[in-house]
DNA sequence: GAAACATTTCGTATATTTGCGAAACATCAA
DNA sequence: TTGATGTTTCGCAAATATACGAAATGTTTC
């Protein structure tokens, strides 16, 4: 027995919505999708971002595969927006993950430690 | 004028912390430490964590450098912790970066597109 | 059908992350 | 001082992430 764990589903979806915003690109892109409840296209983003469309759009990929957003095909462009309900799901497991601590402090001394320098 | 960006501080800051919650052991390090209010050493981490010594150090230095943990020399031990203050920090610029959110849903339909793919 | 357009995929180069074991470091106990 | 203990650093290998330009895809318009 030798008490070594497997990580919990909550545990690893947690780690993998935080990768999916892991990323000054996708923050952006998706604070701005969120703020606007609108939708955007590629080439808008293209605008504003400082990376190349073809990095742009793996960026778009990541955050659709990780279900965050969503796009919508209205030739000739691909509308992106936020995916809703995913979004929420997100925002609650991180939420909690925040949230569920206990702020009582104690014991805990600034260490002023060498210890990782 | 090609209206390129510089990313905010904050959608740094986002992305910074964000890629530190990216690794289910640090994800799981932190709900521990954060839940437990106390400290913790890496001796009894590496009990439960499907990890290697060497490996766990690398994830707690990274969290250190992060802000999120502190180490406290207590020898033989090193006891971590939340660091209270940063901890608060990144619990607000995340809750503000997902909550600033206008959660009318309008206009966003279901793909089933074929792009990403 | 051909040209024009928005976007993605491919191929590739580079950088970063993750993981491990061995060795080093620091402290305590004998 | 020597050995035991807890932890970190080093050196390295493998995997993953990031970025770009060129080529491919799909759609509309002429």
């Amino acid at each position: 027995m030798s008490g070594k764990l497997e990580f919990t589903q909550e545990v690893q979806e947690i780690a993998r919505i935080s990768k999916a915003l892991s990323h000054p690109v996708r923050v952006y892109i998706l604070q701005k999708l969120s703020k606007m409840n609108s939708c955007c296209y590629s080439g808008d983003l293209v605008e504003e971002i400082p990376v190349g469309r073809s990095t742009l759009s793996q960026h778009l990929k990541e955050l659709k595969y990780a279900g965050l957003i969503q796009g919508e095909i209205n030739p000739p462009f691909i509308k992106y927006c936020i995916n809703r309900e995913n979004w929420e799901k997100a925002k609650k497991l991180l939420d909690d993950f925040l949230n569920y601590t206990n702020s009582l402090n104690f014991s805990c001394i600034e260490p002023e430690s060498l210890i990782h320098k």
